[in-house]
DNA sequence: TTCACAGTTGTGACCGTGCACATGCGAGCA
DNA sequence: TGCTCGCATGTGCACGGTCACAACTGTGAA
């Protein structure tokens, strides 16, 4: 037997209901699992649906519930791998959560590109915000449009604590630097990130304590942008005057730079200069040397900020998960100083 | 004057046409440009709109309109450079065509992870889908699941040719075997993607057919999976018998991974061995030696991509675009045999 | 004057789903 | 028997847009 298909469109629940013999409410209650459906006809109905080859149309169930089931991300640099996995981390962690996600990107940092990038979310009726982006000027500009959709981010701000994540970007950047001054060194640098980027002031937070604490001198961090081509650049700049024999990159990229500037410039590292990544991308265990860095759990992070996300979204508050702590590597580009 | 608020809802266009005294058509008229609104009615509505912070419900014009404004992006190893630089670039391009990016991410390859992402896909009514993904299993999944929409890969498939972008993989990676030969290497080994990826196989293909044109006698690729770590442990293996001297290597992470581990071996590159790349990854100018590799535009791709399914979903036939063909970046890891 | 016509605006139905409420039915109990 | 109650199911409407069609206006030509 062949069932009569609706022509043009696709099959709806009444459709279902039609060929089961059943009210359309009958249908939508077996696809929200009602409790009190007659077993046999949950499987009718079932039965015809799988026949119907039938999809719940999700503009329909958003438009109403009011609910669009969907989270928006607001990232800058998705290409780079750090911010790429977590992205991925969060898209998959809210696919298990029943939710969709919708990615913006950042054409640049200035105000607005990043109005554009919010009103082309909220235009989609996002539930809730992800902001992997120089967070500064996004919250800002999520004050100023009033945008009340709860929003998080990979990063605590210090201002914002509600929205954060305690990921202790601080801690990790201190393990980075007590390891330096473990080793001997004195005069180290620190190759931080841009400006307003949290995880640059972070990590240059605990750059600055773990110094502090110890009592070891400190020069101003260099502001970076977080790409090799940068830590290159720096690099060759600060070889002019050898006045340091650590640096502290605030990520693997910057690090790969500053080790091609040393070595152009004659220098051997780990003997004549050691440098600290951070992140532990899949690639930093083959740059020669093999770099030391601080291992970022990108996936987890994506998790959490999910699980965050979504108890802020009035779900199910699960118990909040505790601080994720990074873990310092310890691979060859760093070494006690030659004197 | 304070204007009254609907209570808990957003504002509709309905709330919209009172304040304004207009009709909702009216309002509806104004959002979609027609042509026949007398201009102070329009400004009178636009300012209405302004006041109440108004937001068209993308759920219910998607509803109404039977079309979702989505596309859906089907990725794998979405973390890597080439992966995100390319989704990135799909997103801007989708944005500014009016339309949205949904992206699912591969769990793993096999059957069920891809039925499991397409299925996420098809419940937001995607209206195409981009593959950047094992295609070959992709494209039995998506007929097998009688899906109908439009697809698009990012590179040419042989068999799906309506599909695909005419990216010239296959040009690119003669390229680089050209320069090998032309260097005056005769034994040659090419480290290759995972088996069923499109631009595995196309490289793979170039590289092949460049042997052949050049009559130089070939050994079987070796099948990677485009990481660093691979590249490493396949360069050990490959190195206990040295009756090669120069690897070209499908992407520049397994070349990193291989230049590491010629390293360890005592090797010199590219005294000892030469070593081209596949897709010139920013950090690639900044390994030691800086790698000669094959550039692509993954940006350029990702544009080209999103207009060719575009035009496949029946908007703006514009001219299809041309073959991009990659370039190759001599840099420092390629030099003429030792012999 | 009358009519055709273009420009501008309004009316009501419809898209597919979920909710509030109503209804039918059988079991348990006084 | 009559009543209550809970399960299983149906009816009608709301959600916020768009579409087809109707209606009203003013203008120019016959």
């Amino acid at each position: 037997m062949t069932v009569e298909l609706p022509k043009g469109r696709a099959p709806s629940i009444r459709d279902v209901a039609r060929l089961a013999g059943v009210s359309h409410q009958t249908v939508s209650r077996v696809l929200n699992n009602h409790p009190s459906i007659r077993e046999s006809t949950r499987a009718r109905v079932l039965q015809v649906m799988e026949e119907l080859q039938y999809r719940p149309n999700r503009a329909a169930r958003a438009l109403s519930k009011g609910r669009s089931r969907t989270i928006g991300v607001l990232s800058a640099s998705s290409e780079q791998y750090g911010p790429a996995s977590s992205i991925a981390a969060i898209q998959n962690a809210a696919r298990d959560a029943g939710y969709y996600v919708n990615t913006a990107n950042l054409a640049s940092g200035d105000r607005e590109s990043i109005e554009a990038a919010l009103n082309h979310l909220m235009l989609q009726a996002v539930e809730g915000i992800v902001v992997i982006a120089p967070q500064v000027r996004v919250f800002d500009a999520l004050e100023q449009m009033s945008i009340d959709v709860p929003y998080v981010t990979l990063q605590s701000t210090g201002r914002q604590s509600d929205h954060a994540l305690s990921v202790d970007q601080i801690a990790g950047a201190r393990l980075a630097t007590r390891h330096l001054i473990d080793l001997g060194h004195r005069n180290i640098y620190h190759l931080a990130g841009p400006q307003d980027w949290i995880e640059a002031e972070a990590r240059m937070r605990g750059f600055l304590d773990e110094m502090g604490a110890r009592d070891v001198p400190t020069t101003a961090p260099i502001l970076g942008d977080w790409t090799a081509d940068f830590g290159y650049h720096a690099g060759r700049e600060l070889l002019r005057m050898r006045d340091f024999t650590a640096i502290f990159s605030s990520n693997d990229q910057m690090a790969l730079g500053l080790i091609h500037a040393a070595r152009e410039a004659g220098l051997d590292v780990p003997r004549d200069l050691s440098i600290v990544g951070f992140d532990d991308i899949p690639e930093a265990a083959h740059f020669w040397p093999p770099l030391t860095t601080v291992r970022q759990d990108f996936a987890e992070l994506g998790r959490r900020c999910i699980a965050l996300l979504l108890s802020s979204l009035g779900g199910e508050a699960e118990g909040y998960p505790g601080t994720i702590v990074p873990e310092l590597i310890v691979r060859s580009s760093t070494a006690p100083p030659a004197f």
